[in-house]
DNA sequence: GATGAATGAGACTTCATTCAT
DNA sequence: CATGAATGAAGTCTCATTCAT
């Protein structure tokens, strides 16, 4: 029995460092230019041993885009439950995205920018996550204006359009490699964004209120 | 005399064709999984014609980006010209850029979606041409602080978040095929994009001042 | 004592699971495209346990062609022991080789089809296999001449004639899985045998001699 | 004009390069274990230009096979002509037949043993073509039947007994490399078949005939 | 004895690019 | 100028075999 938790937990590991390499090279390289080589190389195993953990080049890039997406969620949802105003809510949404993405540049590279070299299966699919994250966005909204917080306005697109222009700030620091601090650039961004839906910046308010 | 402008004719004609053919296969296929061969194909020309006229792939790629580079600069500064409040300039600049795209989905998809796919020298130049953009939008609001139309704020943020939201709305219309006028989509985002800066609604304004 | 009896038993039973599982993927798949794999799965184990029991998977093979060969050889010599008339006794042993790969058309295919695509060494093995029971069948006719019962003739082509006409038939059978019975193609070949060299269809003469 | 002309000779000339080249390798190494890149240094080309070719591996070896199949029934088809007797075509076609892989050892091991290596469509095929040729038989056997010339028999098993015969001659010249002339041996296989359908050796009817 | 993770050689195939005709 | 045959580097993937556990 100790035997087979020895196993798998050696598989899992290697499972790991590939998936590291992996992300390492697609990030360097793009997902075309990276080869299959490079990332056995990289994760110290043989190209034989990666078609062992993975059915092969796209399994390796759609389980890393998996485990971000899934990441970006639960962080996400830490960052939700740690606030009740709704508005703060979307606010902290919005700064967990921009946190993982600011604390590891390898990953944003993957997740803005190389994803749409992937082909289309992998355009789509991340169509579909910033449909999901626009849409956390809108919920916040909704509830804002439920509340009173805020007039009414199309949520939907106020999502969409928060979450486009945060991207535009990541994936412009990706790209040029800007050497600003992603947060400072949010706090430059987020009174616009405030304003956009007619609401006060959380932190004033909060100082405002009594 | 004649022959040689005749010639120059033919020559330009066939370089339409095929950059015509390579728009249509990049952004059907993607810069990647573009072959030479289809291009040469869809443009009734061989490959070897292909390398006459275009020094490589890549290049060809580079022209088409260009070319359509050119043309939404053009559509930008008539745009710009129509108008004199700098706010209304700026929603017609981003009118401009919404208008040619939406006429033209492959040219959509090349420009938004597939440049990221063709490696770091196309990322970095489409990021540049985001940025030059962004820089048009960020102009006007400058112009329009100095008139005291708006409050003073982060310009150049503005800009790239205005850029930014566009795009998103621009590429999930792409990527999702959504089936919407995209015209109408950018309705429902200029108020917001007008609040942001604290600006009216041009439109609006015009309907209210007399 | 007992002990090691039963592990014997134990280790011989996982070699026939192996070999049956062996038969049944080599005739689907063919040699070379049977994987080691597949084997090990259809027979319960694993690739190691496969190595543990053969050296490799040549050496599954070629126990399964030698199991085969020594099954029919076994089932020819008990047809020649039933019989007194040499005639009869070739008549016999042709049936035997066919009543075997008429119940087990996976065996036929194995035998007949897929050893040619094994490589040379089987390719030359299944012809000296060949070699030998064309040889069987010689050896009757010889018998036959010198009992004077057919007049002399080249009875090593005769035997090796003989066997090419069944194996045609076998492998027509297996190849374009015809669904006739075996068993009623060859009743219409016995009496172009006979002919051939110029014997009596035995159950004929059975019946005229008294 | 000439150009294309030149071309085109030049482009067949190559293909009858790889096409020669491939039957040398197909027959010494087996379908499975020859590779491209040999064909490739075999016939003086790159892989790249075999791939201009043709579009496969599997497609060399199935134009090989359809050019040896068409050459066969060429033969067969002036054999038959040459003589008016069905029994005499019947023995022409088949005498055809081993003249033709008797000259060419290669293509005697390609037809007739590596074909089977090459998986189930090949076998499948190369099962169709020898019907087609027994069938070729059975015809000339029924004519003679019709004639009077033999008493009647069963036709189609003869056709495939016939050639199931001649099969095991070549095949064991192939496999266990004989030296023998091809011809003798079947000099000496006639007289059996003839027999076997109640026949008179043609050549003896000559002589006897007045 | 058994397992399954790991290896590594090698296979087929694609395609941007070159160049003789 | 144009064509299409030819090149060759590179890439993904398969699989028999080995070996630590």
């Amino acid at each position: 029995m100790a035997i087979p938790m020895l196993q798998q937990g050696r598989a899992r590991a290697r499972q790991q460092r590939i998936l590291d390499a992996a992300l390492r090279v697609f990030s360097r390289r793009g997902y075309r230019d990276a080869s299959v080589e490079e990332i056995a190389d990289k994760s110290s195993t043989s190209k034989g041993g990666i078609y062992f953990h993975f059915p092969g080049k796209e399994a390796i890039f759609l389980h890393l885009l998996d485990r971000t997406v899934a990441r970006l969620r639960a962080k996400i949802d830490a960052a939700l439950a740690e606030h009740d105003d709704p508005i703060a809510k979307a606010d902290a949404a919005l700064l967990a995205v921009l946190h993982t993405f600011a604390k590891h540049r390898a990953l944003a590279r993957l997740f803005m920018v190389e994803t749409m070299g992937a082909g289309h299966v992998f355009q789509r699919r991340m169509a579909e996550v910033h449909a999901e994250f626009a849409t956390i966005i809108q919920r916040q909204l909704d509830e804002a204006v439920e509340q009173g917080v805020i007039e009414p306005l199309d949520t939907e697109i106020a999502g969409r359009a928060w979450f486009g222009a945060l991207n535009e700030l990541i994936t412009d620091w990706v790209l040029l490699e800007r050497p600003d601090r992603l947060e400072d650039t949010y706090a430059a961004l987020r009174p616009l964004l405030m304003r956009s839906v007619g609401a006060v910046n959380p932190s004033d308010r909060a100082r405002v209120m009594p």
